[in-house]
DNA sequence: GTACGGCCCTGTTAGC
DNA sequence: TGCTAACAGGGCCGTA
C-alpha cells in the first residue's frame, strides 16, 4: 500500500527515464480516470509529488496527477504496451520507444490529467495539510492543524489535513516511536512535536529504505522495498512491544486496522 | 463545515 | 479437496 516513502521512490526512479519524454499514444479507459488520450503529445518535465500523489507536469502547463491506490504499479516496458495483461489500466507510449505503465490490480488507483496545481476535482489532494519536510510546519502549527477536528487521532492522521503522505502503517510506527496511543482526541504541544518528528523519522526511514512492501509494493523496477524488515507496530499485533515486552494489541478504528502498545502507548 | 458509514475492488487466507 | 466468507484499506460520496 504506498504512502509518502513508497511514492517518493517511484518517483525518484521515474524522473530519470521519463523528464523530457514525450507521449506518442496512451490509453486510460476508467470512469475513474481521465479520459483516454489525454497526454498525448505532451512533453513531461520533472515529476514531482505531494504526499501520496505522484505529480507528473508536462510542459504546456497540464499535469497528469497519479494516485497508486492499494495495487498501482507503474514501469517501463521496451516497446508497446502487454496487452495480454488483465490488470493493465493505462499506458503511455514514449517517443523513445519504451511504454509507461499503470497496472492495478484491485483497482483503488486513481489518474487524473488536470491543468498543473487546480485539484478542484481531487478533493484529498485540494485539502491535503503541508508536506512532512514543510519548514512552516512548526510543532505549533502541527497542533493547530490537530486540533481542528475533534476525531480520534488515528483517523486525523490517515485524513491527510494536518499532514500530508501519512497511511496506515507509518500512523502507526509514528505513534508507537512516539509512545502515543492512537485513539486520543487531542494532544498537548509538547505531545504533538514529538509526533512531527517520530512522522519525520519512519517516513525518513522509509524512503531510506525504498518503501514496505508487505504483499503488492513494487518500485518502478519491480523490486520490493526493505522497510517491512524494521516495523516496530504496524502488523505486530499478539506480539511482544519490542520497546517494554507487553503485547501489542489491534481494533479496527475507522475501518482500518490499528495496532499499539496498551503499556507505553497509555491514554 | 464536520462526522460517519458504506462502497469500491480482487487476490489471499482461514474456516468448514 | 473444494467451496464460502472474511479480510486487506485509501479515497470518495451521500447523509445527518
Amino acid at each position: 500500500m504506498p504512502e509518502l516513502p513508497e511514492v517518493e521512490t517511484v518517483r525518484r526512479q521515474l524522473a530519470p527515464r521519463l523528464t523530457g519524454r514525450t507521449v506518442v499514444a496512451g490509453s486510460h479507459e476508467s470512469a475513474k480516470f481521465t479520459p483516454g488520450q489525454s497526454a498525448v503529445g505532451h512533453r513531461f518535465g520533472e515529476p514531482s509529488r505531494r504526499g501520496k500523489y505522484l505529480l507528473l507536469p508536462t510542459e504546456n502547463g497540464r499535469e497528469l496527477v497519479v494516485h497508486l491506490g492499494m495495487t498501482g504499479k507503474l514501469s517501463f516496458r521496451p516497446g508497446e504496451p502487454d496487452g495480454t495483461d488483465p490488470y493493465l489500466r493505462a499506458w503511455w507510449e514514449l517517443d523513445n520507444d519504451e511504454t509507461l505503465e499503470f497496472v492495478d490490480v484491485r483497482r483503488f488507483g486513481r489518474l487524473r490529467f488536470v491543468t498543473a496545481g487546480d485539484y478542484r476535482d481531487i478533493p484529498t489532494l485540494h485539502n491535503a495539510g503541508p508536506e512532512p519536510w514543510d519548514p512552516t510546519l512548526t510543532p505549533r502549527r502541527f497542533h493547530q492543524l490537530l486540533g481542528a477536528s475533534k476525531r480520534v487521532l488515528k483517523t486525523k492522521l490517515l485524513s491527510q489535513r494536518p499532514i500530508a503522505g501519512v497511511g496506515n502503517i507509518y500512523a502507526d510506527e509514528a505513534l508507537w516511536l512516539a509512545g502515543i496511543n492512537p485513539t486520543v482526541t487531542r494532544l498537548g504541544l509538547e505531545r504533538a512535536g514529538a509526533l512531527l518528528d517520530a512522522l519525520r523519522e519512519v517516513l525518513e526511514q522509509g524512503i531510506e529504505l525504498g518503501g514496505t512492501t508487505l504483499r503488492d509494493y513494487r518500485n518502478v523496477d519491480g523490486d520490493t522495498g526493505g522497510n517491512q524488515h524494521a516495523l516496530h507496530a504496524y502488523g505486530r499485533a499478539g506480539l511482544p512491544c519490542e520497546r517494554c515486552g507487553e503485547t501489542m494489541r489491534s481494533a479496527v478504528l475507522d475501518a482500518r486496522t490499528t495496532t499499539w502498545c496498551p503499556q507505553c502507548q497509555r491514554r
